[in-house]
DNA sequence: TATTACATTATTGTCGACAATATAACAGAA
DNA sequence: TTCTGTTATATTGTCGACAATAATGTAATA
């Protein structure tokens, strides 16, 4: 029910900042390219200003790098960085269920719960639904119910478009669905009894499993191609 | 001995940017203050463009919030607000310590060790060196070791700055200077005996300590004034 | 041939002006 | 007076052009 939106884009910018976004993320603009502001700007229809702006953002979560009078480029993936990358997560996203734990209310415990449930539901039909979008619903619910602002900004804004890019770019339709669902119920039991550190612990766990899954695909993957 | 520094700046953005940063923290432009680009334009005389770019990366930073087609202002103090921030704090600097106790070279923790024992010389004089260098010295040198550079970039670039803005504009030369001593010690100690659970749990229990005072200044000080 | 110095080209950084939007000021009606 | 609608003003968003810097290519020299 309740797949997440963004605010719609009300400046010229912001729609910008979110195709280059989506691209990035998609690999249509490749892994570790040099991007040119220019050519940008007018395969995206808008002034370089825009583009300039939009490049800045995307410097801002860390999904381009930038070197003064030289230019951006996007982000190389590799083994390091995705490995640096899931760590963050793993201490953001745990402290986000310590604090769900302790702030959510009775509410929305139980939409959580719904959610669940209806997973449960969906995944007999091995419809690919959960796995995208399903997931995301979790953790979002959580992070939502962890009532930090900072905390969901950092994560919302930043840290799972870049795991969505290893994800989507590593081809990912992996086959810890149904593990992963257990793990799931396990943490919004821990949530339900307010016992905060369980739930830390819990969710810690469940997104280490995630990136060593994610190591184990990219390794298997790699015939030797990190692009330049 | 390594006090941090900045990457000299090269463009005029950058020192706009890093004017302005240090203005905020130092409260010289106000929490909570609208932002005029014309103003800090000729002010720091530069065109708008250049303040445009300083304002999108201090937003990126989160030192100001910006709404689209109605400006920019800094963000203001706030209980919650810093609630927040530390929560995270919390989470970030106990994985880099957990980490640097995997990570670091003994060399380095030969230096943090070093780094110890000059405070522990330093703080008999009643300096108040150690208060703000030497702290900032011992999150940064543990920071290094975890050599995740995701975690770095988070806390250097976006964390350290909040929280010194509350540091600095609450007027923080508090009396924890020996207690937060004692704990650097201890938390030195794990790093050495490469006890990761132990390090991360003690950096997350410290940080959590200056939370609390932190909590109880801002309180102290509430006269009922966040201003607009 | 290899290498250095210079000139050329392309790309980014900065600027001022105009367009679009929001805020403020004002006038009129209930 | 208070509210509403309208006009005026100020501020932000966008653009194209110029300046400054880096990358490239070329010629001259060892």
């Amino acid at each position: 029910m309740p797949t997440i939106a963004d605010k719609p884009p009300v400046t010229s910018s912001d729609k910008t900042f979110l195709e280059m976004r989506r691209a990035i993320v998609e690999g249509r603009i490749p892994a570790g390219q040099k991007l040119s502001e220019t050519d940008l700007a007018d395969h995206y229809g808008v002034s370089r200003a825009v583009v300039r702006e939009a490049i800045g953002r995307l410097e801002g979560i860390r999904l381009i790098e930038r070197t003064p009078n030289v230019g951006a480029r996007v982000v190389a993936l590799s083994a390091d960085a995705l490995s640096e990358l899931y760590e963050v997560r793993e201490s953001l996203e745990g402290m986000a269920a310590r604090l769900a734990a302790l702030n959510m209310t009775a509410e929305e415990v139980n939409d959580l719960n719904r959610l669940l449930e209806h997973h449960e539901k969906t995944i007999g039909g091995s419809e690919t639904y959960y796995q995208e979008d399903g997931d995301v619903d979790f953790h979002y619910c959580i992070l939502q119910g962890s009532k930090n602002r900072h905390l969901i900004e950092l994560l919302m804004n930043g840290i799972y478009h870049a795991t969505r890019m290893y994800r989507v770019q590593l081809g990912m339709a992996g086959p810890r669905v149904g593990t992963a669902l257990r793990e799931h119920r396990h943490i919004v039991q821990a949530i339900a009894n307010r016992d905060a550190e369980l739930a830390e612990m819990l969710m810690r766990r469940h997104i280490a499993y995630t990136k060593q899954e994610l190591e184990a695909k990219l390794r298997s993957m790699n015939h030797g191609d990190t692009r330049r």
